[in-house]
Order: C-alpha cells, then structure tokens, then sequence
DNA sequence: CGTGTCCTCCCCCGGCGGGGTGGGGGTCCG
DNA sequence: CGGACCCCCACCCCGCCGGGGGAGGACACG
C-alpha cells in the first residue's frame, strides 16, 4: 500500500485528487493539506511515501516545502503537480528535490501510474517536461560537440594553455604553472587566436568552458 | 494501427520483440532490418510510424541511421532501444533527433506503452536515463543560481556590460554598442570586477556565461 | 638527410585593459 | 536642502595582451 500525501490550497482538487487515488488499488490516500506549513506537520504525523504537492499556495510554497520535506530522515518521494511549467518551477523543483514534475493536464491513470513508479524509486516528468529537459540538453550538447570539434585543431600544449585560459588565468600565471616562459605562452595564444579565428582570450575562454573544459 | 520496424542485429532479439507487439494491441510491425543501411531501405519500403533502433550495429551503427531517417521527408519517430546507456550514446541519439531511449531492460508492456507514446508524439526515455538527464540539469543549475546571486549586486547598465563582456567584445565594441564613452565603458568594468571579486574580464565573461547570459 | 611540426624563447612595440583622480548630471529620500 | 546612488565623461599611468620578426632544439616522416 502507497501511502500519499496530498498539498494544495484549492479543496476542491484535493477531494478530486482524493477519490480518484483511493479507486486505484495499491493507494492510500493518508492525509490532505492546503499549504506547505501543513505539508510537513502533515508529513511529520503521517510519514506518507509520497507527497503530492502543488506550487502556489499561501504560507508557504510548494518548492521551500518541497525543499525541507527532503531534508529530513526518511523524507517521502515528492511529486509536484501544478499548472504552471515555467523553466523557472521545473528547475528549482527538481533542484528541491523532487522525484517528479506532472502538469495539471496529466490524466488521471497517468497520476496514478506516476505514483507507483516514483515509490518504485523511478522519476517521472510530464511529457512536456521531457522534451523541454531532452531540447535543453541537445542544444548545449550542440554547443560542446561544435567547442570541441573547434579545439581539436590545437596541438596539446595549446589545448593545456587553451584550458588555462577558460580558468580566467593571466599569461603569468600560466607560464608559472606550466613551467614555460611568458613569451612561449604568448606564442601559444597567438596561435590558438589564429587557429580558431578568435580576437580576444575572452573568446578563448567561452569557447573553451562550452567544450566542457572546466 | 501503429506500424513499427525493428532493426536489430541480432535475429533472436528481432523475433521476441517482433512476437511480444504484434501480441499487443494497435501495433503492427511491418518490417524488420538487420543493421542500419537495411533500415533505411525498410523505411522507405513500409513507410513505417516507429522505428525500434539497436545502435551497435555493422555497416551502419544506430545514430547515423536515426539521424538519416530524422533527415527525410515525412520521418518516422525513433525509439533507441540499447543495452549501453553511456552519456555519449544518449547525447548522440537525442541529438540525431531520437524521439526515445530505452534500455533493453525495459519491461514489454512498457515497451508497448512507449510505442503508443511516442506515436502520440510524446517523448519517452527509460528511467535512468531520464535520471541522468535531471541530474545533469540540477547540476548546471547550481551553477546558474551562483552565477545569478553574483550578478544580481550590479546595477542594470552594469548588467549590460558584463553581458557584453560575455560575448567576448572589446571596451570600444561595447562602448559604441551602448551609445558611451570608452571611459564609462572602463569605470563600469572596474565597478564590476570590484562588487564581484574579480580580476579579469574573462572571468566575468565564464561568470555571465553560466548566469545564461547569452 | 631534408622537411615539417611542435615546443621553446628572445626583442620590440602598439593597443587594450584596469586603476586612479576629478568632475558633471540625474533621481530619490530623509 | 544635503546625502546617497547611479550614470556619464576626460585625463593620466602602467601593466598585460596580442602581433611581428627571428631563432634554436627535438622528433617524426618520407
């Protein structure tokens, strides 16, 4: 039996949520909640597997109730569910550390399907969320795939001061580190400059810090 | 009705998969290929709605034939369908425009589950992938929400500069950008390094640049 | 063995970057 | 009104950056 928890402020959802969990079998609705404060009161007097939590909501907000659900013992698996999927809610979500993301518009067997395999230890997005995730991650992977191939004109050395660079370095310092003179480095960058048709060791830097070079 | 190809090299794989959908509801598969140039002439033959793709395979590996297929008219959807699921095989399937990921762990109702999905046109990743995929975004959002904090001292017109200082332009450059002086150009970079600790210009660029300053 | 590439280094120099000083203007607030 | 910010600008100084020219040694390849 998956013991859930439900958080939000409008009762009206909450009792729809409610009868529709306790259809399916294998879920336990254990308790409601119509704000953040009473989601962890709640969960402090319940210990629910898994919390169903909403973002907006008065007192305190689904991500900061989200944030100190997780940070105590045995915290419950989280799931927000909300309307709102601006870049902004998904990532401080996921960075509270919440198991998943479920858009409102989320049928209800999906709902329920999404709690069995999150207390399973699975994460789950909304679609909408995975492509957002999957189209963020090709882009930047786009970005290091193009850095790299550009740094792959270089010869090991230039790659090292190339490296440097994008740590914010001065000349000095990098000749101090890797044991040569300032005019050698100097030569390094000149040539890293005209290699990558480059103007600035700023530009270096960018480039560098795309192909992952941290 | 779904129509599905599979490509796998590995006949036996072929045959239990090609048993356990044609099994299940909606779903038909069409053809089957043995490595990635054959799935292209299948593709073209049966015109099929999902691809089912193995990536280790001769002749023509997995990414290349997805990113073939990706490339033509009317493309199919493709689901990788893999045992390895290195960062390096997912960045380049969702980069060949991979609709899904799987790992051959995937349970066959899911596997079903997936296929539909997909053929609705939403996205599908097994769960460790998507895990993957979350954590990696986290992780760069830490860096994003330092960077954040950092730039929120700075005044608006401060702001402006560093973002140009993340393009990698010169103080002229940002100075007849911004309709100013040179000298103010100057007196704003040096408040900046100031207020965030600084030394360089290109250490205010790397800063920008995980703040999402494009 | 010659040629090429890479790494190393020198001197010279123009220009940009960063710091300091000093000053003008605006707004907003106590 | 007097401060407190913020924005704007000019002048000077100096150190670092980037370009040019020149040059030597190591190593590999044909």
């Amino acid at each position: 039996m998956i013991r859930v928890l439900l958080v939000d402020d409008d009762a009206l959802v909450r009792a729809g949520l409610s009868m529709m969990l306790d259809g399916a079998a294998g879920i336990a609705v254990v308790a409601e909640a119509a704000d953040g404060q009473e989601a962890i009161t709640a969960t402090d007097a319940h210990a629910p597997d898994i919390v169903l939590m909403d973002l907006r909501m008065p007192r305190v907000d689904g991500i900061t109730a989200t944030r100190r659900l997780r940070a105590r013992s045995r915290p419950p698996e989280v799931i927000v569910l909300t309307t709102f999927d601006t870049d902004e809610n998904v990532l401080h979500a996921l960075r509270a550390g919440a198991a998943g993301f479920l858009l409102k518009d989320t049928s209800p067997p999906q709902i329920v399907e999404a709690i069995t395999r999150v207390a399973a230890g699975d994460p789950i997005l909304s679609p909408r969320i995975t492509r957002r995730l999957m189209e963020r991650t090709v882009a930047q992977a786009g970005a290091y795939e193009r850095a790299r191939a550009a740094l792959a004109a270089l010869t090991p050395r230039e790659h090292e001061v190339a490296l440097a660079i994008a740590q914010g370095r001065t000349n000095a310092d990098i000749a101090t580190d890797l044991a040569m003179g300032v005019t050698t480095v100097k030569a390094h960058v000149s040539s890293i400059l005209t290699k990558l048709g480059l103007d600035n060791r700023t530009q270096i830097a960018l480039l560098a810090h795309d192909a992952g070079l941290t």
